[in-house]
This record gives C-alpha cells, sequence and structure tokens, in this order.
DNA sequence: TAAGACATATTGGTCGAACCAATAAGTCTG
DNA sequence: CAGACTTATTGGTTCGACCAATATGTCTTA
C-alpha cells in the first residue's frame, strides 16, 4: 500500500536463495567480483546476508549451472569468467536483468535467428514426416489458439522435422524470449495477419516438400517481423538505444 | 584397486546431489516420467534415496535451471516436457549421457556451426578493433599455446570481435564440447597444420577487415574439421552410427 | 638441509529435526 | 450452494552437528 507505481506492487515476494543469485550474479557481471576471484565461504555469505547456509548453497548450485562460479570440495568458491563459461540460461538472466531487452541484445538474437531458422525450416520440408505435416496442420488450423502461441508451437515442429536436436534446444531460447515479449508484436493486427500468412505459406511449402521456398519464406517473415521490431522500437524509445 | 579398466578408477566419487540428478535426469528423458507428471514430494524422495532432504533439494534446483522441472511452493514438483523447455546445459547432459558423443548428435552441432560462424567471422573482421587485432595476433604468434586451447581461444576472440554477445554464449557452448573431445582431432599432425594454417589466414583477413574473405576461410576450415571428424568415425565405429 | 610423512585447520558436502509459508482440500456457515 | 474458515500437504528456511576433500604447517628422516 506505499508503492507509488501501480495498484500492486511487482511481486518482489520470491525466494531467498533467488534474492542471493540475483546479488551475485548482478557483482559478477558488472565486475566487482573478479575473474578468479575467491569468494567467501559459504559460512562467511551466510552470515553476512543474515540467511542460512543451506540456503546460500542452493543459489551456489544454482550459480554453478549457470557457469558464474566454480565450487571445489575442501577449497572454495571461485569466480568464472561468464564470458567464457556462461550458457544460454545466463544470457537469459542477463537480458531480463533490466526491465526492457535492449535493443543491442536483441539485435544479435535477431541476426543469428535470421541466419539459423531458414535453413531449419529447409530441412523441415525435406525431412517432415506425414505425422509432422498433420501436427503442423492441425496447429494452423486451430482458430482458438492464440497467434502467439501458434506460432511458437509451428517454430517448434519446425525444428522438430528439422531433425537437428541443436536447434531445437536453441529455438527454445528463442521461444521462452518471445513468449515474455511477443505480446507486444502480436497485440498489431497487421502483424498477426503477417504470421498467419506464414503458417499457410509454409504449410505449403513443408507439404510440397519444397526446400528452398520454406527457406525463402521463413527469410521473408523474419525479416518483416524484425523491422517491425524495430520500428516499434523507435516508436517508442527514439534512436536512443540505437545501433552501436 | 578392483577395478580393471585402468591403473586409477575413472573417479565416481562424484557427489552425491549430482548423482540423483542423474537419475531423474535419465528417468525423465527416457520418459519414464511423463511429461506433467507429479514427482513424489520431496520427503518422499529423501527418504525413498535414503539421504537428507537438504540434499534433494540441491539436486532439484539443478533439475530446475536444466529445464527438467517445475517446482512449485505448496503445490509440488511437476515433470515439465524437456523438449521444449529444456537449454543448452540439459542439451550437453544428452550428449554427455553416452561415453561417446552419437555422431547424428554430433552432425546436429556441426550443422548449425557451419552456419553460423562464418558470418560471425564475417562480422568480426568487419568490426573489430585494433586492441582486438592485436590480441588475436598475440594468441596466433604464442607458441607455447596446445593447439586445441589456441583455437578455441581464436574462436572465443573472433566472437566478441563480431559483437555478437548471443554468438559469444553459444560458442561457450561448442568450445565446452570441443575442450573435452578436441584433443581427438589435434593429434593427428596434418590437422594441427591445418588449423595453424586457418589462424595465418583468418588474422590476415581480419587484419584487412575483409568480411567476405573471413568469411570463406572460416567456412573452409569448418568443411575440413568436419570431414576429417567424420572420416574418424567411420575408421573408429563404422557405418553404424551413420546417418540417422 | 630438503623431501616426505603426518597432524591440523579450513572449507565444501551431508545429515536430522524443527518451524515457516504457500497452496490445496475439506468443512462449516449463512 | 457460494463463500469464509480450518486443516493438511508440500515446498522454503533455519539450526546445529558431523563427514570428506583440500591446503597448510610441522615434524621426522634420509
Amino acid at each position: 500500500m506505499e508503492e507509488s507505481k501501480g495498484m500492486f506492487e511487482p511481486i518482489n515476494r520470491r525466494t531467498l536463495h533467488w534474492e542471493i543469485v540475483r546479488q551475485f550474479q548482478e557483482k559478477i557481471i558488472s565486475r566487482q567480483f573478479n575473474v578468479g576471484d575467491k569468494l567467501p565461504t559459504e559460512r562467511d555469505i551466510a552470515a553476512e546476508l543474515n540467511v542460512n547456509r543451506a540456503t546460500v548453497r542452493e543459489a551456489l548450485k544454482k550459480m554453478e549451472v549457470l557457469g558464474l562460479i566454480e565450487i571445489r570440495h575442501g577449497n572454495g568458491i571461485y569466480v568464472k569468467d561468464y564470458l567464457e563459461s556462461g550458457n544460454l540460461e545466463l544470457f537469459k538472466e542477463i537480458i531480463y536483468m533490466k526491465d526492457v531487452v535492449q535493443i543491442d541484445v536483441l539485435r544479435n538474437i535477431l541476426d543469428i535467428r535470421k541466419i539459423i531458422v531458414p535453413v531449419m525450416a529447409g530441412l523441415a520440408a525435406e525431412n517432415r514426416t506425414g505425422e509432422e505435416l498433420a501436427e503442423l496442420q492441425h496447429i494452423i488450423e486451430d482458430e482458438q489458439m492464440p497467434m502467439l502461441e501458434k506460432d511458437l508451437n509451428v517454430h517448434h515442429l519446425i525444428a522438430r522435422a528439422s531433425r537437428n536436436l541443436f536447434y531445437l534446444f536453441i529455438l527454445n531460447f528463442f521461444n521462452q524470449v518471445f513468449r515474455d515479449y511477443g505480446y507486444l508484436y502480436f497485440e498489431v493486427p497487421e502483424n498477426r495477419e503477417r504470421s498467419k500468412q506464414f503458417h499457410n505459406d509454409i504449410l505449403d511449402a513443408i507439404t510440397r516438400k519444397d526446400k528452398s521456398l520454406a527457406g525463402k519464406i521463413t527469410a521473408d517473415v523474419l525479416q518483416y517481423t524484425e523491422d517491425a521490431i524495430y520500428s516499434y522500437y523507435r516508436a517508442v524509445y527514439g534512436n536512443e538505444g540505437g545501433y552501436s
């Protein structure tokens, strides 16, 4: 009731270990802790944060998986170079550290996406089974499903049909980000319409097993969404977050 | 002293929570647990495995980060669809579940790699600073550094110079895998020589800021390594692990 | 004196039991 | 029968203790 931002307080009721991770993450990424630094012992951290050691350990476990630290039994806890050992989960954390996705990081993601996805769509057209085709059709024809959900599912099915497990896991990254921010895109009727067209076109290409067509169609829609996103950014934030 | 494999026992002395993660991971990935299944309570798991609850919790924390499960306070623990929520860390775990990297999964990785890396090398040539160029030169001229290490560093620097943070984190995945298996490749003198050539060529291209040349050089060496790896697999395992 | 064996301290790993907090389910009330 | 209340279930946290790997200093011995 003391908040001024809005009616409800943005839920800070996170778990304790979550909060601990956030603090260390912040300090490590901002280089307040340097690579190779030895962190205080679990006992000292617990004492300083005024929490229990078990809670600290849970936080440390998570940070270890993220590639932020290395835990050595009987020795200590050391800060790793997250630019060398960090993984996509950490990258996601970095993205979400700010309230808004920074335009330059978003650009990074879209650049990679534009390179991979069309090729994978081509492979999907080539390798898809009849079952997968039916499934794709089923998704696309579902009138109930929100367009965002539908689009995520289409891409997921393409990933599966591409037979490239590695791509599937990379796509999960894309989808997790887009699931959080995609509503902004799909709020615009024109964009929804464009995606609907894409779904129909890609269904056609995949039905006919037309590899290059699938690739082209996908490249086109990605270019469209990219342009839409950038123009959205320009409209909302101006050019400040612009090209680095 | 009871082992027969070699003089030293391959360190099974893993931590308990590590072992717990392995067991659940195995069961979830092999679909012994189905998506949406509610796992036993922490207390029950601890009782059944005959370990402490705190240990179980540490394992669960890790599985949560991997995208295998969802933990709901006051409710329970649920199995997620790892094909939808799993991340690259989980993918790595999957790779390492078998003793040898399966040829089809390796092929997946190499396919994606072949798509991305040349483009990023081109960007690196375009965007590199004088400082990064000097650093690259320094790495390449270091006669002491083992070729594997050198190669990883070269790629890492290319990633940084590409200015694409997302690529940098994807590269970390590649490098972590190659750090474990790359020695097989670099054992062969011819391959070492090929990499040396690549390093010199890419240094030249990046020095001259020649984008397309950097891309071409990189594409070439990736093709070479790919061929080498496949022929190695054929030689060692025959064609069994072949095309799916 | 220097190398190796040994005791000791430090630090992460595990344990057990208890209580807090969010959720779900059952029960009572109007 | 809807809604408030109570209770049980289950994850989150705490405390205090002990185990196990590692590092360090010390002592013995060649």
